[in-house]
DNA sequence: TCCTTAGTTCAAAAGTTATTGAACAATTGG
DNA sequence: CCAATTGTTCAATAACTTTTGAACTAAGGA
């Protein structure tokens, strides 16, 4: 079983500026960059949003081609397209979580996200 | 009279990912970035939209802190606010408008907008 | 097999954004 | 002053997005 991800040349600019200009996505986002190879599980986002809320967001950034999920088991093991983006929009993502960096985490229970690296 | 515009350190990214996630909006920035230094006015997009529509997102930009639109006469000259993007998001705009530049403009009318350099 | 874990799907509700036309305001030129 | 030009505002509507909970599927372990 796979789930359907666009292929890099289907990838829409528009589309992916729309999908970060969410602030959970972008959270998401930047967790994802601030463990780069290192796949994770949805249940790892749990700080960010209800489970079917994250199920949302992720397949947001999976449909438009920000990020990667493989079916391992009863887990999707999510990835940044780094290599997709890279060739498609030279420079976007790195500025995005560049600026993303120094921008307050979304606040969820009264308490600022934590991402630990 | 002038219009109201964030201050710099106001400027937000996941606002500014939003309003460039628009494709009317992300075509005005590019033609605004094909015209770097020549203020234009609003009538200038008019491809691109009704005047009431490009009045909606001429302000978008604008509040977002992506454009400048400064008041002479019955005019409004905009300009794009790449000092302060590039401030606040180095790197950010310049690969925005690199990406757009391969990407199919919004069709009006059933045929693509020109962009006339 | 039964239970748990991981995540999706669905439908409803709430909220937000985009588009339109008609009416308005302000400036400029004749 | 009058008319034309430039652009805004308003209210309505249409269209989309986000969030929620309940019900569901699929895999893995005891």
């Amino acid at each position: 079983m796979t789930l359907p991800h666009p292929n890099a040349d289907q990838i829409s600019l528009p589309i992916v500026l729309a999908v970060l200009g969410d602030p959970t996505r972008l959270a998401i986002v930047r967790y994802l960059a601030s463990k780069e190879g290192v796949p994770l599980n949805c249940s790892q986002f749990l700080d960010l949003g209800s489970k079917t809320n994250l199920s949302y967001h992720l397949a947001k950034l999976r449909e438009a081609g920000v990020t990667r999920a493989e079916v391992v088991g009863t887990s999707r093991l999510i990835t940044l397209r780094r290599d997709d983006l890279d060739a498609r929009f030279p420079g976007l993502l790195d500025s995005v979580i560049a600026a993303a960096e120094d921008t307050a985490l979304p606040m969820v229970g009264g308490h600022e996200v934590e991402i630990s690296a």
